[in-house]
DNA sequence: ACGACTGGGTGATTCCCGTTTAGTGTCGGT
DNA sequence: ACCGACACTAAACGGGAATCACCCAGTCGT
């Protein structure tokens, strides 16, 4: 999946104040060519020509390859999170706001896929762990946000089993499987996406919780 | 993670009938490295210099360094299917049979972490997909081999929502989801994996079939 | 006995990656 | 006029995978 790239003409040097314009411009190609391509696809010296500057000019920018890459993928976190902010201001019964979260992540997760499987599907061979930190707690805090409901849940005493700490782990992991696979294995034929969805709701929210 | 290696004191040359053998050390070295320092961390030179060999001489018995890793995943899900195999003998009803295999599936993972996220969490990025299609294969067959009791399962209709390959789907992606975050995400601190995985068991079959 | 053949194995090289070093040219202020 | 800060670059480094042109030791046919 090679995307053609556009001609690589040389980019105009920056008047003096301005190079931070630069630092916008590199996300912004770094981002198409991620988007389109993957961690590894996109290489530190195809984001440069596609700004159309050299490769070291990045490093003027950002520490270093992950830095730019962690700093687009905490960008598209922080819209989760806002999402799952939203979704907690609702005034709905919790049960409804676990499946509202529970269906924006999903969608999220598929309409991101490489920003998700960077963030939530790689261990240390992509990103050194501590790298990701950062965005680790971002995710964290999106955990957090979407535990709330859950805990409610609890305190009424409607979780079949364990604590709320475990049902909301459960949860999570139950959409995070779903959607990993439909991205990372999307040759597998898999019956419909959106069905899927449903029923991995309905069902863990119906064997998790009662009435 | 870095492992300390054996010095690499030279191998024999084998003699001439014998260099079928050099592929079986080689399988076993990069196995223990790959075991212990994942797909980025076993390297060529290092498989090679713990074998006691130059780089070159891997090429004589495998395509590429995929091929190796990918011929010891291999063995693994061959494991897994066994497996699945042997449960499917049993005498038991096709409930116990889907959890049965469940456990055994999320157990395989945590104990072959590498193997797993090579062969269930990678996309295009660490081998790519037309490589792969033989394990993908192999775990096809898995799948399968789980697929018969949910079918039974189904045959009796006893499931909740959705078709019987829905249902393998959704229990599968659950477990999935649970192991692969487990391996993937080591330094969260998680609620005990066992207890998960038995909500995360007892929830979804809970929640998709009837009594 | 001996030359040719062949299978096991290698060192040097290529290409691409991320990253570093040592600069170059230009602009604004004094 | 000139100096320093700034935007930027060319060249190189080290380390990956993979390839190339070889070499060397047995073995086989004669």
């Amino acid at each position: 999946m090679t995307v053609v790239l556009k001609k690589p003409h040389k980019s105009a040097r920056k008047p003096k104040g301005d190079g931070h314009l630069r630092r916008g411009e590199i996300l912004a190609a770094a981002e198409t060519i991620f988007i389109a391509e993957g961690y590894s696809g996109a290489t530190i010296r195809k984001i440069a020509d596609a700004v159309g500057v050299s490769s070291t000019a990045l490093y003027m920018h950002f520490r270093d390859k992950d830095q730019i890459l962690l700093e687009i993928s905490n960008d598209a976190i922080e819209r989760l999170l806002e999402l799952n902010t939203e979704i907690a201001a609702q005034p709905i019964d919790p049960v409804s706001r676990v499946r509202v979260m529970m269906e924006a992540y999903m969608k999220f997760a598929l309409d991101n896929p490489n920003t998700y499987q960077l963030v939530f599907c790689s261990s240390g061979d992509l990103v050194s762990q501590d790298k990701i930190t950062d965005v680790l707690a971002l995710g964290d805090r999106c955990f957090e946000k979407f535990s709330e409901p859950v805990h409610q849940i609890a305190a009424q005493g409607r979780l079949r089993a364990g604590s709320a700490v475990q049902a909301a782990e459960v949860l999570w992991s139950g959409c995070h499987g779903l959607v990993s696979l439909l991205i990372t294995k999307p040759s597998r034929n898999w019956s419909d996406a959106d069905q899927l969805m449903k029923i991995m709701l309905d069902g863990l929210l119906y064997g998790l919780v009662t009435d």
